[in-house]
Order: C-alpha cells, then structure tokens, then sequence
DNA sequence: TTGAGATAAATTGCATACACTAAATACATC
DNA sequence: GATGTATTTAGTGTATGCAATTTATCTCAA
C-alpha cells in the first residue's frame, strides 16, 4: 500500500489540524464533539479520539466535561514558547553544523537564495514565509536526530497558529534576511558554536517581533484572535 | 476542589503509566483492550482513550487495526533520545545558571550531598537512583521555563524505563557523582556555557554507559526486555 | 514435514444509546 | 429589583453492539 490506511479518527485529526494551522479555527474557538461529527459524516467516536490527540499534542486544551477549545496561548506562554524553540533549534544546528551533508548544505543556500530574490523582487509574502518555514526546517533537519527533530517541530507547529501575521510586521523581512544570512555564514565556516548563538538570537528575536506585533494591533484587551487580524491572506 | 475530577480514561492512562515506569509492563509488551477494560473494570471506551493519549505521547506505538505495544526502543533510536536528551539539559542549565534562586541552587546542594552521603554509606542504589532523577530534575526546572521544562521531561519519560538499570551498572556511581560535582561548580561559579556542557556530556555519557549495559546483558539478539534483567529491585 | 491457502477466532474501529455533569433559564422569595 | 433555588437543556463520558480487519488455526498438497 502507497499510503498508510488512515482511520477515520486520523482523517478527522488532519482536518482539524489543517484548519487550526489555515486559520479558520483560531485559538479559543470552541470545538463541539457533535458538530464536528455531523460536519465530518462520522459518528463522536473519531471524533473524540482526534480531539484526544490534539490535546495530547498541546494543540488544543480540555479539561473533563468541558469544551475542547483551541489552545490559546497567552503572552507569557507564547514568549516561553519561543524562548524554548530558540534553544530546541539552537541545539538542532549545533549538531548540524557538522552534519550536513554537502547536498544538504547546498539545498540550504538555494532555498536562502530564492528568499532574496523574493525580496529583492518585491515577491510575495507568503511565498517568503513559506521559504523561512524550509529554510528552518532544512536546518533543524540536518542534526539527523529524529528525536530532536520532532521534538523541535512540534514546538514550531504549536506556535505557528500565531506566526502567519509575522509577515505583515514591517521591517522584519530584511532583517529576517540578514539574519538567515549570518546563520549560513557561521554553517559554512564550521562554527557550530557561532550558528547556534545565531539562531537563538534570531528565533528570540522573531518571538519579541510577534508580540509587539500582536500587542500593537489586538482590539480587545483580554483575547487575542488571530482572524480579527488577517486581511487578505488566501488560505 | 483539592485535586481535579479525574476521568476514568485518566484513572486508566494514569495506571498505566504507572505500570510501564514500574516495569510491570515492558516495552514490546502488548496492550489488549479488551482484557485491560476487565481488569479496569471499566469499558473498551475509557481504555481506548487512555491508550490513545500514551499513544501521541510516545510511550506505546500503536497502527490501525494492529494492537498496541509498549513503545520498544532499538539501540539506534534510544542513542538518538539520549542525545536529544543531553542537548535539551544542556538548552535547560545554560538558562538555570542565571535564573536559579538560592533557595533553588541550595535544594540542589542538598539533594547532592544527599546522594554522596548515599554513596560513601553504600546505601540502597535504588535511593540514589531516586537522588539523581531529582537532581536532574532541580536542574532542569531551575530554568522557570514551563515549555522547556515539559519538552525534556517528556524525552526523560521515554527513556526511564530503560534507565532504571543504570543502577547496576558497575562503576557508574562514582563516575555519575563527579560529574554532578563539576555541574554544581559551573553552576556556583555562574558559568552557564561550562554548565551546559557538563550536563550534555554526562547525560551522553549515561546513554553509552547504559547501551553498553544493555548490550552486555541482553540474552536474545533481537528484543531487549528489561524484566529479563531485572532481579531483586523492589518495585 | 513444510508451506500455501482457506477457515475460524480474536481484536480493533465505529455507531448508537444512555448516564452524568455543568451551565443556562425560569421561578419563587425576600 | 436582587438573590437564591428548581428545572430545563446542551454536551461530555461511558457502555454496548456490530462490521471490518487482523491473527491464529486448520487443511491439504508437494
């Protein structure tokens, strides 16, 4: 078999991801068994179970005989979260720093390349988001430790309901590039030492950016909706 | 309320647990459903639930149709947690070093002196056992990081029930305990990045030293299972 | 005896029904 | 009108039954 047979609890599970990661679920939207059930074609029980895993996964908070809702993260969490990713990815590139391969290392520099010429270009932006999520990727990936990989991903995954709007902040493109650029150079000249104090930094930073960015434009005092915030961002 | 109304599902997800960590079941072991709901005394649906939940969080395996088994690590991949492992202490006690309290650093001191006390005595291996997990633990909470503090303990969960014969291991002790002795001095001596590299390579350090063991000790060639090994630890 | 194929048993995935909880509403009392 | 107390209602937690799938057992030919 090509692909794995998925039960229909997992069906549910991705579809909820896809849409909390869209957007159209947002954090602190209510997730109703039965609604959900009837909307999907199934009965409560996958259901149940997909909402299981999610909370498992941190993506979604439930508490017993109350409502899963979307997790929502709240500044101080969301700043420990980034704090902890910027260590997670900085202990990924220290180790890939020597183990990258050269194709490996080559793939790196063109998905780098691409994001310049994107914003040279005056590209879109979310095709430049969409770079800086692989060129992350690529680099955390390249420590060859599944364990530290996915550990660091799921980390990036819990806070990427909130990066989508780091792309409209103002400013923060070149400096991201600018950023990628150090981080590469460092690879490059086999400073494991060096990359990771890089990327820390600039993964500390993009936390700080999105805060102020969220703190800036929220409208209400006490909730945070990411939808409220976005304009015109297809999907 | 003192403590949260706990579900059934969590009564058996909690039993469980309980019961991998212990060594009553080990990994490879099979989790049958039906035959856990009897003991239980509760339905497959509680049962079926608690298995999911330890299932996303990586203590069992489990694919459809197929019935769950305590999560069974090969050397390859229980080399790649360790290693995981080390670098999110080393991330944890870079940050610790600066942001322990005193009263933190000498809880510390305490459960060290504990532990050396245990070991000059020849106390029970299985209390120094307990005074490592607790120091591991004082270290790696003292970084006030709620993310990261989860995210290592969660890869220290995985491997605990493999860590448990460290134990015998000869020779082991007195190396584990200079190594806390030169953590708790980088530490005093306010030297996160000497700090961070202690812990990384005495946490590598127990993943050979228990490979090691496992391969010495191990009696087929293809499984390992900890009860095998196991002879007069009480519980 | 051994291995492939068929059959039976065991076990999972899902749907449905019901019990229980918690919130919302209506009502009575002051 | 405010406040405390039934009653209703929406929604979760659990048990049970059945269909689908896997695993074990049996059969029979090479």
């Amino acid at each position: 078999m090509t692909d794995r047979d998925l039960t229909q609890a997992d069906t549910v599970r991705l579809a909820i991801e896809r849409e909390i990661f869209g957007g159209q679920l947002a954090p602190g939207d209510a997730l109703e068994e039965g609604r959900l059930a009837s909307r999907f074609g199934v009965s409560r029980t996958p259901v149940r179970e997909a909402i299981t895993q999610l909370a498992q996964a941190g993506l979604i908070t439930k508490r017993a005989h109350k409502r899963a809702v979307v997790a929502q993260l709240d500044p101080g969490t969301m700043l420990e979260l980034f704090e902890a990713l910027a260590e997670l990815e900085g202990a990924a590139v220290f180790l890939s720093t020597s183990r990258m391969s050269e194709a490996e290392k080559r793939e790196l520099k063109d998905i780098h390349g691409a994001a310049a010429k994107n914003l040279r270009s005056d590209g879109d932006p979310n095709e430049y988001a969409d770079l800086g999520f692989a060129f992350h990727q690529r680099l955390v990936r390249g420590c060859h430790n599944t364990a530290l990989i996915d550990t660091t991903e799921w980390l990036a995954l819990r806070v990427l309901p909130y990066r989508r709007f780091q792309v409209v902040a103002p400013g923060r493109l070149q400096r991201n590039q600018t950023d990628h650029d150090a981080i590469i150079s460092a690879i490059f000249a086999g400073d494991a030492e060096a990359a990771r104090e890089e990327i820390r930094r600039h993964t500390l930073e993009q936390g700080d950016a999105l805060m102020r960015f969220i703190a800036l434009n929220k409208t209400s005092h006490a909730d945070f909706h990411p939808n409220g915030l976005i304009k015109e961002q297809p999907l």
